[in-house]
RNA sequence: GGAGAGGUGGCCGAGUGGUCUAAGGCGCACGCCUGGAGAGCGUGUAUCCCUCAAAAGGGGAUCAAGGGUUCGAAUCCCUUUCUCUCCGCCA
């Protein structure tokens, strides 16, 4: 969430670069204004009381060790209406302060300044390009029938065990993602990174630290008996491994990647579009999480930009980067970069990877903050990124490098998966 | 899952209703001392909120978390949670 004191402080600022994200703040902003105003009067009252009480309680203290007992009593009478009053303006604050809370997760992040105006994804800007679409063999065909000609993954079998998005993958498919997982994971802790194992069930406190809690609570799945959400991406376990925690200078960067699976209930957003493995309930990824002092995470924002188009390039996938506009802007996100594959037989681009800078709106919400060079407490800007999800690599590696004789395996590749051919 | 013991500052650890404004130690920072280092000596060492133009100062909250008893709670009571030991189950 946005930081309090600059919304205090800035508030036309605030409602003008929430526009950018079609995003209208006007009552929102004022009536944040309003309980802040209010937050802050009962507690200058109740915070009044209590130092009175407290002094109070003191000397009472005193006057019984010296065996003053009637004045004690006489003084005890008189606190009485302090902590009738002490708790009603407690009972206000709390409310108050739970109202403010409420109202200042429903503000989202503020687009950086380099954000394009726009509605959708029509609107966002193509910031690079690589990679020539591939001439395919004429008897080629989509993925999810290349799944089932050299059988690698299975979606019926998926359906009897489980349901709908939940596929086998088999033999070289399977190898295939293992192979995958391996090579990122690689590629990430050559480039710096830690590589953790999270969790994949979180709890609430975690969700709403990095903002799928409230807003985006229906695209979780939960187990309802212990409270606990399967997590829709590993950003979550991991950015939280930061939360309420507070960092020295030396610390930073903490750079992190962690290989999961994903679960997404992705409610109302099946349609003719998510085909195969276009749309999965769960999926595996690869991500890649940094906490950085606030004046670098525009810079580190690009690191990763480059490690992500390190991979593609890599994978010799035609892709293009899309630094997304307002309109498509995530809640949390201040600045992302989208990373489309194209997939040749579908004549598709597909989604990636997503790469964001958080700035201060996930550390504020989860209190996670560094000590700086000048010994002052600040929060850290977070920033994540996908490198990457596997299933529309797989599409897509599927789709452009089929040929008469079979799949051609990357090179990159081979040397995880001991073959050339699928 | 059953039984028991616990959770105190960055760490160890004292503290069973009133200067707890949390002893003492370790660590860390700064200063003195030293040719330099160490030892020694001294000083400091949390977070959040309010007040204040700012700084200083002042006030409030926090001893796992939440609630309660009391004029007053680290200390007493309740709930939750976590850790440890033993038993059970188990990849």
């Amino acid at each position: 969430m946005l930081e309090l004191t600059y919304i205090r402080e800035h508030k036309q600022d605030v409602i003008r670069r929430l526009g950018i994200k079609n995003f209208k703040a006007v009552h929102l902003v004022d009536e944040i204004a309003q309980a802040d105003a209010e937050r802050r009067r009962i507690q200058k009252s109740l915070d009044d009381i209590l130092a009175e009480s407290n002094q109070a309680a003191r000397e009472i203290g005193i006057l019984y060790k010296s065996g003053r007992v009637d004045e004690a009593g006489e003084l005890k009478a008189k606190t009485a209406e302090w902590k009738v009053r002490s708790k009603e303006l407690g009972e206000k604050l709390s409310e108050t302060e739970q109202r403010l809370n409420d109202l200042l997760v429903q503000l989202p992040n503020l687009p950086h300044p380099s954000v394009p105006k726009g509605f959708s994804a029509e609107h966002n800007e193509n910031v690079y390009q690589e990679g020539n679409f591939p001439q395919l063999y004429p008897g080629a065909m989509p993925h999810w029938d290349l799944i089932r000609k050299y059988d690698i993954i299975d979606f019926e079998l998926g359906n009897k065990v489980t349901g709908a998005g939940f596929p086998f993958y088999k033999g070289k498919g399977a190898k295939l993602q293992r192979a995958l997982i391996a090579f990122f994971l690689d590629s990430a802790v050559k480039a710096g990174y830690l590589e953790v194992q999270p969790p994949l069930l979180v709890n609430a406190d975690s969700g709403y630290g990095t903002g799928q809690l409230p807003d985006k609570d229906g695209q979780m799945y939960v187990v309802t008996e212990e409270n606990f959400y399967l997590i829709p991406t590993a950003e979550v376990p991991i950015t939280n491994i930061y939360r309420n925690v507070i960092l020295t200078a030396n610390d930073l960067p903490v750079k992190n990647v962690a290989y999961s699976s994903c679960f997404r209930r992705e409610a109302g957003s099946w349609g003719k579009d998510v085909r195969g493995l276009n749309r999965l309930h769960q999926f595996d990824k690869v991500e890649i999480v940094q906490i950085v002092h606030p004046e670098r995470s525009y810079e580190a924002l690009e690191e990763m930009r480059t490690h992500v188009a390190g991979l593609l390039h890599a994978l010799e996938l035609p892709f293009r980067i899309m630094k997304l506009c307002g309109g498509d802007l995530s809640f949390t996100s201040a600045l992302t970069y989208d990373f489309e594959v194209y997939s040749a037989a579908q004549e598709r681009w597909l989604e990636v990877s997503s790469v964001s800078n958080f700035e201060s709106f996930q550390s504020n919400r989860m209190k996670l903050r560094f000590k700086d060079q000048d010994g002052k407490t600040k929060l850290a800007h977070t920033l994540n990124g996908s490198a990457l999800a596997l299933p529309r690599v797989v599409a897509a590696l599927l789709e452009n490098n089929q040929t008469a004789d079979g799949i051609k395996v990357p090179e990159v590749l081979a040397e995880y998966t001991r073959f050339d051919m699928i």
